[in-house]
DNA sequence: GGAATAGGCGCG
DNA sequence: AAAGCGCGCCTATTCC
């Protein structure tokens, strides 16, 4: 297609497409709007794959392997493509970004190569698909079978279809096509009467501080994405031969001791059914659909049965090997050589983040592992860590008296509950007592009863506790916390009758008719933990642009946020970490206690500096 | 042969 | 009557 002025059709309206190629035209254009009076538009990207990246599968999604072949501006009357291979200029763009207000579909995505390409430090840019997220959660129970893509959006509320094939077509040909144009066009309009229909919602849903937290969050969670984290290559080949070596070595013993030639999870379960005595069968833990249960718990149980450590082993190292092995290794990016894990906000239904590709919150503990996690040379890591967040939001939310004394005067949260269960005083307390009220405190935030509590406390903490202890630890806790069980009680019933619950910024969660207890209780604590995160995020972005630290967020772990800069400037980038979380908290909680609630280290790997 | 589901396990 | 948190990724299985 040449340059000229065309038309889209959305809805039986027709709007002026201009599809601008020369870089004197796309400048008086750019002119005209910013001389127009403050409105929203939607700005839309279409992305095309460098020449070298082309063969690696969606390439034109990552920033680094690609580059932006089309920017689409409408604003509600008039659709401007500039086609910036055509233009030859980025910088043109920046102010015309900076100074307006947008919206779009994903912006996060967009944000990506705003910050590479244009030059952007700053924009005011709303997201419809964060609005349809919130708004969706808020209204349904479930995400299952839901799509919030713009195609589905738009096709359930305004009954037309949008075509879908040219999304993936081909952005780097020299000559695109009217229906590459026609699309891309089609795109920016319909995410223009998108947001006018979302708009409304987040206002009758109470979603706006929310909707305004998360879109600033944008910006940070962008970054992240954009930096990435190096992985220390060679040494994480060496780990996963470890990893093999112990894989290999507890297949072996499988196979001595079952006889069976095949080693899987399949043939485990069938030579358990097949050899098991009829009294131990009849008591194995079954799983939903009545087979045979083979989780760490089900096997502990039985200990003394030869099959439980090596098979144990075997399913440790397999997860290793197939979680963190190769896989870890192919999500490197080729042109960085680092990690970019994509962020997603309201990921989770309670407002926590999530994350994938890798997904670098359940990466093993393992030091050995983390230590595989490094900074660019000659620089370093800062890493914090909110102490206890999910507990202190437990205190500000129920307004425990007895929690909020002991942040007031610096009492170890876990100590106190070590010493009520324990009954020693609080001085004479060991780490083991630590550990296992550490496992009381978060289990019970939960809502977990006595009965899975041995389970989770065996698992998570390595504490074990009988069900006669924990019965009488749950009571303690329940008689000591008084105030956070009446919270809990008076919690569950005003959701379960409302059918929703609540963030302490205003998140709201539809809750499912069949499981809404645990979720009713949990849900203000971990969205509010994640809130302050995402709050303490914005500012220490906001610090790291407005100041001359020169430092990169490159990831976080829902209480956690690690920072790559020069050895000079850790000083001043842990200030600005312990301020930044300091304040994130008192967003949240206006009047909150923020009595050591930052620990902050320093640190040449992400093992090193936790 | 691809999509959906269950089970298991990693993390917080 | 008791229980009750949230994700993503891998493997195996089942369904169409």
């Amino acid at each position: 297609m040449k340059s000229g002025k065309y038309s889209s059709t959305f809805l039986g309206t027709a709007y002026p497409v201009y599809y601008v190629t020369d870089k004197s035209e796309a400048i008086s254009y750019i002119q005209r709007l910013l001389a127009q009076p403050d409105e929203v538009y939607v700005v839309d990207t279409e992305t095309e794959a460098l020449p070298q990246y082309k063969h690696i599968y969606q390439a034109a999604l990552s920033p680094h392997l690609a580059v932006t072949r089309l920017l689409q501006i409408f604003t509600g009357r008039t659709v401007f493509v500039f086609d910036i291979k055509m233009i030859g200029s980025f910088e043109i763009f920046t102010e015309l970004l900076e100074t307006k207000r947008y919206c779009n579909h994903n912006s996060i995505f967009d944000l990506g190569f705003f910050y590479k390409y244009f030059g952007v430090t700053h924009m005011d840019f709303g997201c419809t698909y964060i609005a349809a997220r919130l708004i969706s959660h808020a209204t349904v129970p479930s995400d299952a079978g839901l799509s919030l893509s713009l195609g589905s959006l738009v096709s359930g509320l305004f009954k037309t279809e949008m075509t879908k094939t040219m999304g993936v077509s081909d952005w780097s040909v020299p000559e695109l096509t009217w229906e590459q144009l026609d699309y891309s066009a089609i795109d920016a309009i319909s995410t223009y009467h998108l947001a006018n229909r979302l708009a409304p919602k987040i206002l009758r849903y109470g979603l706006a501080r929310v909707y305004n937290l998360y879109k600033d969050a944008q910006h940070p969670l962008a970054k992240m994405h954009l930096n990435g984290i190096k992985l220390n290559v060679p040494k994480h080949k060496e780990l996963i031969e470890v990893w093999r070596a112990e894989l290999a070595a507890s297949r072996r013993d499988l196979v001595k001791i079952t006889g069976l030639d095949e080693i899987t999870h399949p043939t485990i379960v069938k030579y358990l059914e097949d050899t098991l005595p009829p009294h131990i069968l009849s008591i194995w833990p079954r799983t939903e659909t009545g087979k045979l249960q083979t989780d760490t718990h089900a096997f502990t149980e039985f200990a003394d049965l030869p099959i439980v450590q090596p098979f144990s082993r075997f399913s440790k190292s397999k997860t290793l090997c197939s979680s963190f092995g190769d896989t870890l290794l192919k999500s490197v990016n080729p042109a960085t050589g680092r990690l970019h894990s994509q962020f997603r906000l309201a990921g989770a239904r309670t407002g926590r983040l999530s994350c994938s590709g890798p997904n670098i919150q359940q990466q093993p503990r393992d030091k050995a592992v983390r230590d595989n996690y490094i900074p660019e040379a000659g620089h370093m890591f800062v890493c914090a860590d909110y102490s206890q967040i999910e507990l202190r939001c437990a205190a500000e939310v129920s307004r425990d008296e007895v929690m909020l004394k002991a942040y007031r005067d610096g009492v170890d949260l876990h100590r106190l509950t070590a010493s009520l269960i324990s009954k020693k005083r609080i001085e004479n307390v060991t780490k083991e007592d630590r550990q296992r009220a550490k496992a009381f405190n978060f289990g019970l935030l939960f809502g977990l009863g006595a009965k899975k509590f041995s389970h989770y406390a065996k698992k998570s903490y390595g504490a074990t506790v009988s069900s006669e202890e924990a019965a009488a630890g749950v009571a303690t806790f329940r008689e000591t916390y008084y105030g956070y069980r009446e919270w809990q009680l008076s919690q569950t019933e005003s959701a379960v009758k409302a059918g929703f619950c609540t963030t302490p910024c205003g998140k709201r969660r539809c809750l499912d008719y069949d499981n809404s207890y645990g979720p009713s209780m949990n849900t203000p604590i971990q969205g509010g933990a994640a809130e302050c995160m995402l709050s303490a995020l914005v500012r220490l972005n906001n610090l790291f642009t407005d100041t001359n630290i020169t430092a990169k967020i490159v990831l976080t772990c829902h209480d956690e946020v690690l920072v790559e800069c020069l050895p000079a400037d850790a000083h001043k980038v842990k200030e600005a970490v312990e301020i930044s979380m300091e304040l994130g908290f008192l967003d949240v909680f206006p009047d909150g206690i923020v009595r050591g609630i930052c620990e902050c280290k320093s640190g040449k790997s992400w093992g090193d500096a936790k």
